[in-house]
DNA sequence: CAAAACCGATAGTAATACTATTAAATTTGC
DNA sequence: GCAAATTTAATAGTATTACTATCGGTTTTG
């Protein structure tokens, strides 16, 4: 996996950005280490001035890159689901029986994440539970429309859009594609974080994903099985 | 259903607030107007400054009551659950089937919000709007935790609790049932946001409750039929 | 009817979320 | 290799937020 995408670079949309974060050591430090601030004090207590700080830069240094911390929090969650997306295809590429196809993309969408050292100033892990903690919070804002005009959730709902027609692939009479395919990305981070705040009503155990569960799901509600 | 519970009052952790705003007028059109003020502006925006200008009132008379917003809308939050969880039980009350008892109860947890009469100041429907928009804000904090300790929580994790045995008593075999009853719940909302703010992604028509798309999930999933 | 509780008003504080300006350092283009 | 352009760090400043503290006046209650 790494071989294959040693030289890859995730794109972002440039509405999201002031000046691109890749583009310069500085904004890869900013990138770096928001994540880990982020995951440390949380989206809610974080602030340019802290960020500042931990790089050895300025606050006003830091809004050359981003108009807000709204937006670099939009930023980290883009570069997840494109990452995520790109596992996907890689998953399913060269394989043509549509049930195994939907079986591998259950898989990549509701496993632990793993380091992928492709990417130096990026820690997947750490990210993927920023993704669980605070992604929820890059739309449920009242600008919500106005940053779904400007693109700023366009790979989301195109990593969206693959699971639905993936499904559908698997059984094109299924009336409920899009439900489902939401169900499964977006629950998987609900059913993630329920596991480490609120055991007694989480159905996972500590290092437990939610990949069984939604594969029982997807196959019994198409009336489907995976042949292994 | 309101004269059924005409004399019933819903009880909330008294953790939660300071000074319990069902013990006065003034706390009354606290909860009353914070709704409306957190459904025109937003969680992020309210401030006790502007709900006081709203009611006519001082931001240190709000603070009597609740030691900061997040309470707040912990407290809106399970008033919201806790009539929910009324519905619930009522609509099963003395039914014996318990595939019958299943279904109503996905229906009660995933319909549109209708407005409750029983309640003079507190308009459901817009609740609702602020449970949908800012409920996950409630719990996606770094003290989750404590307030979990403080029994924030607690009546939304009865619920959870409550629809995981309909539907143990449903299938004795599955395996799943906590994923499950946390994927029908929270995930409702999560469906009903989309189509307000994603349509290109939603399953659902603008009108549409995804009350269909749960019980085809549930009963798929659970491999039986409800005997209509 | 006195004590207690409640409420509204004012004042004050530290932190947040920025914007503006300036000067030094670095990069680049010819 | 040097001038011009860009980038960065530092400082200062503003309006707002999220509170806390205090103090009368009013209402409630025992």
């Amino acid at each position: 996996m790494q071989k294959l995408l040693s030289n890859l670079k995730i794109t972002i949309n440039e509405n999201i950005f002031l000046k691109d974060p890749e583009s310069s050591d500085l904004g890869k430090r900013i990138v770096e280490n928001s994540i880990l601030l982020i995951d440390e004090i949380g989206f809610d207590d974080f602030t340019f001035k802290k960020l500042g700080a931990k790089i050895g830069s300025n606050e006003s240094s830091i809004y050359r890159y981003f108009e807000n911390k709204h937006n670099l929090l939009v930023y980290l969650a883009s570069w997840y689901w494109s990452w995520t997306e790109y596992q996907l295809v890689f998953a399913i590429n060269n394989i043509a029986d549509p049930l195994k196809k939907l079986d591998l993309a259950i898989e990549v969408l509701t496993k632990t994440t793993t380091l992928d050292s492709t990417f130096k100033h990026i820690d997947e892990v750490v990210l993927k539970r920023i993704i669980i903690n605070e992604y929820s919070k890059s739309y449920l804002t009242k600008q919500v429309d106005l940053d779904n005009d400007e693109g700023y959730f366009s790979i989301y709902k195109r990593l969206v859009i693959r699971l639905k027609e993936l499904i559908q692939e698997a059984n094109k009479d299924y009336k409920y594609a899009f439900c489902l395919a939401n169900t499964v990305i977006e629950g998987s981070l609900h059913q993630q974080y329920l596991k480490d705040h609120f055991k007694s009503i989480s159905g996972l155990k500590p290092n437990e994903a939610p990949t069984e569960f939604y594969k029982d799901l997807v196959f019994n509600t198409l009336n489907i099985s995976p042949n292994e």
